[in-house]
DNA sequence: GACTCAACCTGAGGGTCCCTCAGGTTAGTG
DNA sequence: CACTAACCTGAGGGACCCTCAGGTTGAGTC
């Protein structure tokens, strides 16, 4: 009947909120140690809660994610809107990229779980990527515009590049980091052409 | 006292080997429809033999990887050499890595594993990407020699935007595949540039 | 302050998967 | 045919997942 995805709402009673949020501290503090897929015991616990009352706020794993990054993602559509008016479109859109490549990288797993919500309906985190999709083709749109970056690319493509960097970024976490230089090439290879 | 990563040999009884085979054989399938986190009770029930009799044969579940990917890897390597006498540096390095992000994203996961194994040595697979990484070195360094790519790209940074395009077709794998699009980009963003 | 009840919390428990290991079986050798 | 190293089995303890029956409590109402 209605499946829409679930998107944890703050809770009413004082006792709820509480436990609510503890369970999101302690949740991002897990991911960010352990990648998306911490135990949600272990989080439970963490929080002081019982593992039941963490699936009563967040009925999936999913849910919590969303809800951890829900902050980051806000962030990084509001940027976009200041980025929006900048004198010079493919700065601006080279600017608003390496952020987003940041915060698709906040943990491992996030960039996967982004990726798969970005086209897929039905997924907590959907709503918020398309808002990015929205930011990030709105800045591509402009830089194309001025002829800063080639014309033929869609926005669906620019979060390939995205999705990828960050995934680049999220393997190297751990020792050597490629991720600025993967950015920086591909950022080189979409510039529009010098003309002839 | 021995951490060298255990690579699975076949064994010498003739049962061992049917065994070996037959788990071989069903881990392939299993990976290929369940990616490489399937369930190895599955694998071996598949195969007709106990849960014991696969640890015996592949103590890891990288060890099982390895074994499952070892030949499509060998090919790659092989393949490098044939096009290392290419007349086209710059257009052998491209169709060897197309034929490489196929290959790295056979099964979902398998990226994950193999950027690792890349820099990781105790890692069953490091050997099979020693040998990649020295093969894409090799052609990398011709077309760049030939002055027909970037000069600055490093084999590691070359790595680095295989590893991205094929974790982009492992994500797409069910549905909008973006991945020849993103090798193609990748590719034009690293030709050097012409001449002024 | 007592009452009410929806919101909330708990944690036992059944399910899946991981990996180990003690004990039984068998292929191949002399 | 006897021997043994190689091999096989599957029970079992541990981690994690998720559900749900039953108990507790915050907050509104009189």
């Amino acid at each position: 009947m209605d499946d829409r995805p679930y998107i944890a709402r703050r809770p009413k009673r004082a006792d709820g909120r509480r436990n609510y949020d503890a369970i999101l501290a302690a949740a991002r503090k897990a991911f960010e140690t352990s990648g998306a897929d911490a135990s949600l015991e272990d989080i439970a616990s963490q929080a002081g809660v019982a593992i039941g009352t963490l699936y009563r706020h967040f009925p999936t794993r999913a849910s919590l994610v969303e809800a951890a990054t829900r902050d980051g993602l806000e962030n990084l559509v509001a940027h976009a809107e200041r980025l929006a008016g900048h004198p010079d479109p493919l700065e601006a859109l080279k600017e608003w990229m390496r952020e987003a490549v940041i915060h698709f990288s906040t943990f491992r797993g996030l960039v996967g779980i982004l990726a798969q919500s970005m086209y897929d309906e039905g997924t907590p985190s959907h709503a918020m990527c398309a808002a990015m999709h929205q930011s990030g083709a709105d800045l591509l749109r402009a830089a194309q515009a001025a002829g800063r970056v080639r014309p033929d690319l869609t926005p669906e493509e620019l979060f390939d590049l995205l999705s990828g960097a960050a995934w680049v970024r999220e393997q190297a976490a751990s020792g050597r980091d490629g991720s600025p230089r993967f950015l920086q090439l591909v950022l080189e290879g979409i510039v529009a052409p010098r003309r002839d």
